[in-house]
DNA sequence: CCCCGAGGTTTGTGGCGCAGACCGGTTGAC
DNA sequence: GTCAACCGGTCTGCGCCACAAACCTCGGGG
């Protein structure tokens, strides 16, 4: 085996600080889980003006994130007109803590000496 | 209203809040840039196990950091290997400065209430 | 000579972000 | 009745790109 330990590095070891959560890494994604950990509650239009995404953008990634557990999507009609909503789940919500506390401890990093 | 101004909303108008410098924002090119904050100057070996990713891998995002002119690359042989460094330019440091600059204005939107 | 390891680069490829086309259903204008 | 727009969403096509494996080069054994 000679003893990959360290040294030979070349194998899938990324360090635990590289390993940030990809579903809220995205960009339009962390602008949604943004929006709704202030609003609790938003509709469909909303985020699309809010955050600028093109319809079939903001429902695939809505779709993502609903997959993913991290928000709960619930439609319901007003008047006869669908209307979509998105509110962060507890997952969700400790899922953005965690990311931004790991950007924190990434950009720590940087301020120590090395 | 027809008033099609920021309404439509369809195009390609994403909000400056998410339009984040997509080559800073890659975790490991983020970590490669970051350690290069701190120590100024890294060697390839020091940077791959730092942060835990294949040399190729390494490489390319180096390559491309270079060709985004965020970071230097230098090659020099010590004895008869070959070995290469990776420095920060001024353009990179100012680029990651504006990363977290703009990801903090990006968190301060879900503390605030909307 | 062949083989091997160290140091990097190039290649292959699967995944994904994005925008636009299409699909219903509804409403208002003509 | 026809047409267009709105609302919401899916699907498709495109292009980019992160990742790792294959490859290259050089030096040192056996």
């Amino acid at each position: 085996m000679t003893e990959p330990a360290v040294g030979a590095a070349a194998g899938t070891g990324a360090r635990p600080d590289l390993d940030v959560d990809r579903l809220v890494h995205e960009p339009a994604r962390l602008g949604i889980l943004t929006v709704l950990s202030s609003v609790r509650s938003a509709e469909f239009l909303f985020l699309q003006s809010a955050l600028g995404l093109s319809k079939g953008n903001l429902s695939s990634h809505l779709s993502r994130l609903e997959a993913g557990g991290l928000v709960e999507i619930s439609k319901k009609f007003v008047g006869k007109k669908p209307q979509t909503s998105a509110a962060l789940t507890p997952a969700g919500a400790e899922a953005v803590a965690r990311y931004w506390a790991q950007l924190d401890r990434l950009r720590g990093l940087g301020r120590q000496d090395g």
